[in-house]
DNA sequence: ATAACTGTATCAATAATAGTTACAAATATT
DNA sequence: AATATTTGTAACTATTATTGATACAGTTAT
């Protein structure tokens, strides 16, 4: 399990909540259907409800719902609020200064790194989260 | 080491063939500017010899160097080659069929995935490894 | 008061990257 | 032909991230 699948997950919960009649779900029926643990579902709602796309209740019928609408939640919010948002890394360790190169590679990549991650959310900003909920249930022929 | 440097170590060796004069670069100095292993830098060369980029020469005086002139080497090309090329991941484990939105939430994923990893490669295929060359000698003032 | 939730700490399992050593195969030079 | 040098790979370890699981404190509707 090294891919991380926290973008798909959020959005697979984020659907169901946009689906759920502004109900309170229990993070037990949202694992149901992800397929898996409770708690991994709650550690994704911790970040949404960080990021304010989501707002939970503790305590008896507690539970989660959206905290704004679906057409208003853009999936580039979503993708920044779970996950680190790099779609390559720097150096590892950093590179030998001493070599002309060496020295000046990093800084261009990671004016590189900027622009790509720019790219991925504004094309992600193109969606909402109500365009997703919608192709789902289309598909749902 | 977790995150997937090899995009960044493949653009710093392309770099350093590309302002090579069309020397054979040996793994060991490629090594030594990256500041890594010669091994590693040579899983790297082995990628990007499969993908045309470079040529490699075993034996004595042996060594690498850019298969092409680098203002014909986009940074797509690059990235296609070194990485698995997704932003995100899909589900680790595939959700359950019985809800209607697991059902279908997966097909919906994979095609913005696949958007997702086109609006990268758009974006990087905007720059060759000339343009990089010549920003990280612009740095070196 | 009780039952039912969330929030979070902690631990184990899995997998990927990076780094290292070792060595076979290839090749220019002598 | 012999040698030295270099690539190409296999195999192993160390580190780290994600996922999954158990446990439990805190909160809240009934």
């Amino acid at each position: 399990m090294a891919a991380n699948s926290q973008f798909s997950m959020a959005v697979h919960i984020l659907t169901l909540l946009g689906k759920g009649d502004d109900e309170n779900l229990k993070s037990e029926s949202i694992a149901a259907s992800v397929n898996t643990n409770p708690v991994v579902i709650r550690r994704i709602l911790g970040q949404l409800s960080h990021a304010g796309l989501v707002s939970s209740q503790t305590g008896a019928f507690g539970g989660t719902r959206l905290a704004r609408p679906a057409a208003e939640i853009s999936l580039c919010e979503i993708y920044k609020s779970v996950s680190c948002g790099e779609v390559f890394a720097l150096h590892a360790k950093a590179p030998n200064k001493d070599c002309p190169i060496g020295a000046n590679i990093e800084a261009v990549l990671c004016n590189l790194q900027k622009e790509i991650d720019q790219a991925v959310g504004d094309k992600l900003g193109q969606y909402t989260l109500a365009c997703i909920i919608e192709k789902v249930c289309a598909d749902n022929t």
